[in-house]
Formats: C-alpha cells, sequence, structure tokens
RNA sequence: GGAGAGAUGGCAGAGUGGUUGAUUGCAGCGGUCUUGAAAACCGCCUUGGGUAACACCAACGGGGGUUCGAAUCCCUCUCUCUCCGCCA
C-alpha cells in the first residue's frame, strides 16, 4: 500500500511510475484525493462536535455536584441533539474512511527507476547469462527420467490428491530433504536466522503481504477456519513484523524458513506444467530481510547474488532478469528472477524471485523503527525464494544424466548419501 | 469439546460511572552532583487523527449497547490462563 501522504504530495508521479506497470491510476489517484479531502473535513466536524458534547457533560457533572438538577436536565437535552448530529457524523465518516481504503489498496507498489517498461517476459531485461548452453542432444525430459529412476510417482499423487500434488519416492524424496538442508545450512552460515512457521495463516497476514484482498484465488482457502494455505513463506515470516516497532540498530532482521507451499494456478496447463514445471504443492527455502530504506538496494543485489552463488555451487546454467514493470508483481517495487537452464526441454526455468518490496509491504503491516532523531519510519522489506525446488530438481536431472545415470554435484553428496541416481 | 478466571502504556501493576490518557514501580531518555562511574535527587517518557504551530478528537483486547458522561455497567467476538475430557 502506498503511503497516503505520498500521493497528496506528488500524484503526478504516482500516475506517471504506475504507467511503467501498465496501470492506468488516473482514476484511483483523484478519487483518493477526493476521499482524503472529505475525510478530513468530516473529521474536523465530528472532532467539535464531540467537543461541545464533552463540555456540556463536564458542566453536567458541576451542576449535579451543586445540586441544580433542573439546568442539569436543560443540557442534557442539548446533548442529546448533538449526539444525534455527531452519529450521523460518524457514519459519513467510516463510510469515506472504508472507501478510501478500498482505493487506497488498488495501487500497485512504485517500481523504481531502473525497472525497464514493458508488457510482457518478454521485455525483461537480461543482466547476466551464462555463455553456454549445454546441449540437448540424446536428453530425456525430467519426467521420463522420474519414472525411470522411481523419482516421482505423479500418477500416485493424482490418486491421492490430484494433478500437481506428486509422490516423491525413494531417492528423489532423499533428494528433496538434502536440497532442504543444503538450502538452510547455506543461509543460516550467512547469518539468516531459521524459523518454522505456521503454513496456514489468517486473513491479517494475507492483507499484511498484499496478497489480499484480490488475489485469494491463487490461494487455498480452508473455510471452516478462514485460514489461507501459505502460497510462499514469505506470507508468515514477513508478517512476523506485522504491529512492530523495531530499534534502528536492530536493523538488520534476516531470516529464513523453509515451507511447502501451496498455489491454485487456475487455468494453467500444456506442456508449462508438465512434470515439475507447476505444481500445487512444492517446497521452497526463503529468505526474508527487514532493511534500513538507505539499504534496501544494496541489499537486494546482495540477496540476488547470494542465490547465484547457491546457482553456481550446484551448477547449473543460470541467467538474471531483472523483471519489467508489466512483468513485476502488485507488490514489489524491483524484482529479478533467476532462471536455470533446463536442456531437455531447451527451456529456461524460474526458479527464484528477488524482490524490494521497499515501504509497500511495511506500510500494511505497520512495520516500523525508531530512526536516529526518535522519529518513526517504515522499514523496507525485501525477499527471495533460496531456493525453490521443483525446478530445480529438474534441471539437476536433466542436465546431469549420463549413461551411468544422474550425476549429483558435488555439494550435495554428503547431504544425499550419494552421489549418483541410478 | 465442557467449566471457571482474565485481557490496562516497553514490562510489572493500580484503578469498578464524573478534570483518569489513566496512581505507582521497573526499564529508557535528559539534567544536578562526581576526576569518571555508581548512588541520590530533579525533569521527561503511549499511540493515531488533526493543526503552520497550538487547540481539539479518538484509543484501557476487537465490535456493539446503556448513560448527559464508561477503563469502570450490559451484550458479543477473539485471545490467554486454570481445571476436566480427548489426543499426535
Amino acid at each position: 500500500m502506498l503511503e497516503l501522504s505520498q500521493i497528496r504530495e506528488n500524484p503526478e508521479k504516482i500516475i506517471k511510475y504506475l504507467a511503467i506497470k501498465n496501470f492506468k491510476a488516473q482514476e484511483t489517484v483523484e478519487s483518493i484525493l477526493q476521499y482524503d479531502e472529505r475525510r478530513r473535513t468530516l473529521q474536523k466536524e465530528s472532532d467539535s462536535c464531540l467537543a461541545e458534547q464533552n463540555n456540556i457533560a463536564a458542566r453536567i457533572g458541576a451542576l449535579m455536584k451543586a445540586g441544580k438538577k433542573a439546568e442539569a436536565e436543560q443540557e442534557k437535552e442539548k446533548n442529546a441533539a448533538l449526539k444525534e448530529t455527531s452519529r450521523q457524523l460518524q457514519n459519513l465518516l467510516s463510510e469515506t474512511e472504508k472507501l478510501l481504503h478500498d482505493e487506497l489498496v488498488k495501487l500497485p507498489n512504485l517500481p523504481h527507476e531502473k525497472v525497464p517498461a514493458g508488457k510482457s517476459a518478454a521485455d525483461n531485461e537480461i543482466v547476466f547469462s551464462v555463455k553456454e548452453l549445454p546441449s540437448a542432444e540424446g536428453k530425456k525430459p525430467h519426467w521420463e527420467l522420474c519414472e525411470k529412476y522411481g523419482l516421482i510417482d505423479f500418477e500416485t499423487g493424482v490418486k491421492l490428491t490430484g494433478a500437481g500434488f506428486p509422490l516423491y519416492k525413494g531417492k528423489g524424496a532423499r533428494l528433496q530433504r538434502a536440497l532442504i538442508n543444503f538450502f538452510l545450512d547455506k543461509a543460516t552460515e550467512n547469518g539468516f536466522l531459521e524459523v518454522q512457521p505456521p503454513i496456514l495463516v489468517n486473513e491479517d497476514s494475507g492483507f499484511g503481504t498484499g496478497q489480499l484482498p484480490d488475489k485469494e484465488g491463487q490461494m487455498y482457502f480452508v473455510g471452516e477456519d478462514k485460514f489461507y494455505l501459505i502460497p510462499t513463506a514469505e506470507v508468515p515470516v514477513t508478517n512476523i513484523y506485522r504491529d512492530v516497532m523495531l530499534k534502528e540498530n536492530d536493523l538488520p532482521q534476516k531470516l529464513t524458513a523453509y515451507t511447502p507451499c501451496f498455489r491454485r494456478e487456475a487455468g494453467s496447463y500444456g506442456k508449462d506444467v508438465r512434470g515439475l514445471n507447476r505444481l500445487h504443492q512444492f517446497d521452497k527455502v526463503e529468505i526474508v530481510r527487514i532493511e534500513h530504506p538507505e539499504r534496501s538496494y544494496e541489499v537486494l543485489e546482495e540477496m540476488k547474488d547470494y542465490v547465484c552463488g547457491l546457482l553456481q555451487q550446484l551448477q547449473l546454467p543460470y541467467r538474471v532478469l531483472r523483471l519489467c514493470g508489466g512483468d513485476m508483481s502488485f507488490a514489489s517495487a524491483m524484482t529479478y528472477d533467476l532462471e536455470v537452464y533446463s536442456s531437455a526441454q531447451q527451456r529456461w526455468l524460474e526458479v527464484s524471485s528477488v524482490s524490494n518490496f521497499e515501504t509497500f509491504q511495511s506500510n500494511r503491516l505497520k512495520l516500523r523503527f525508531k530512526n536516529a532523531e526518535g522519529k518513526k519510519q517504515l522499514a523496507h522489506t525485501l525477499n527471495g525464494s533460496a531456493l525453490a525446488l521443483p525446478r530445480i530438481v529438474a534441471a539437476l536431472l536433466e542436465n546431469n544424466q549420463t549413461a551411468e545415470g544422474i550425476a549429483l554435484p558435488e555439494v550435495l553428496h554428503r547431504y544425499t548419501g550419494f552421489k549418483m541416481i541410478d
């Protein structure tokens, strides 16, 4: 959620920047300014009405004490009328506040000035790419390899739940566990505090990170208790800081968490969702940082580089994209996507998304810190996948297949307990 | 799931209808004293709206109600604790 003060001060800037995200903000900004104006007028009227009632009440108190009952009765009548007026004002006020809030929530985050304009994924800026791609010669796609080596049983997953809920088996299951441990160990070594959050969250948490309102279609919902299954650990982990006031030297806060993630992905089909390419349930290790506004972009680079480091250790060919305005998420100010190359499918698969949300989430979360002058200031929030497992597994399988089996990168050996899937 | 108790400022803890936005203690901040520190003493110390700044308004878990007036009374929801039941 953008800050109201920001909109008041420079509505033109908001409209201009949101155009980069292909969002037409004109109307919304105008109604926000109108509602804000009305809200303040009503607030003043209501305040002075209440002030008058307070005065009268105090007078009645004094009169009662002095035993002047008749006069007190007179004052009471006055207050009855005022009370009706202020009831009406209150109604108008809360109505206006709601309208204002509803409009405010519609506006996506402003893109950072470095974010390129663009309509779709085709316009993303490639900031890094490996020079040589592995050949597809004689390579089998990962779903065939999964079957061949008995790593994943998609059919039984369908029986148990439905499409997109794979059953990992044997070395396949062990590889999952190995990757999770590897990623968590790396994050911990780099100063992230490991946490294990709930994977069901309430509505307030969904609002805090920007999934709600409007994007409930993406999440599984447990109606009985009004809980949402998390689409990413970002939701519970960032919401740890909802309604929190930090001290300046509490910054940065660095957290990491492994969680399963659940996404409905309504409407997906075809080869995009074949095998591990897109699932309804998958595993991911996430890193989250709460940062001082002055440092957040430095930190974004740092986080991106950290994830690149993981991919290097896994010896996967990868590239880094800076997303264009049209491809960025609602809440993000700048996002890097990291993609690994999947040699049999001959396509890039997104395995991480690293974003700076600036104050967009913290404004919703009321996540602030007291700065050096003792003033309260919204913190910046950032997060990134480090990493999402399924497509990493897909790329590992496809790129490392040999006649003898699938050779795993060395960093994983101590986690898997085997070097080769055969 | 059943019965009972509770929810107040960073924490602890008063307050049961009328200058209580809230006694007090601790913590924190500033000062006096001191070579420095401690102790002692003095002062400051909730948040949001609003204002150029004041004024003013709101908030004692959330929502609603009674009343001229509610932290204080009533209803309701949520959460916490104790006991019972069930259980990985």
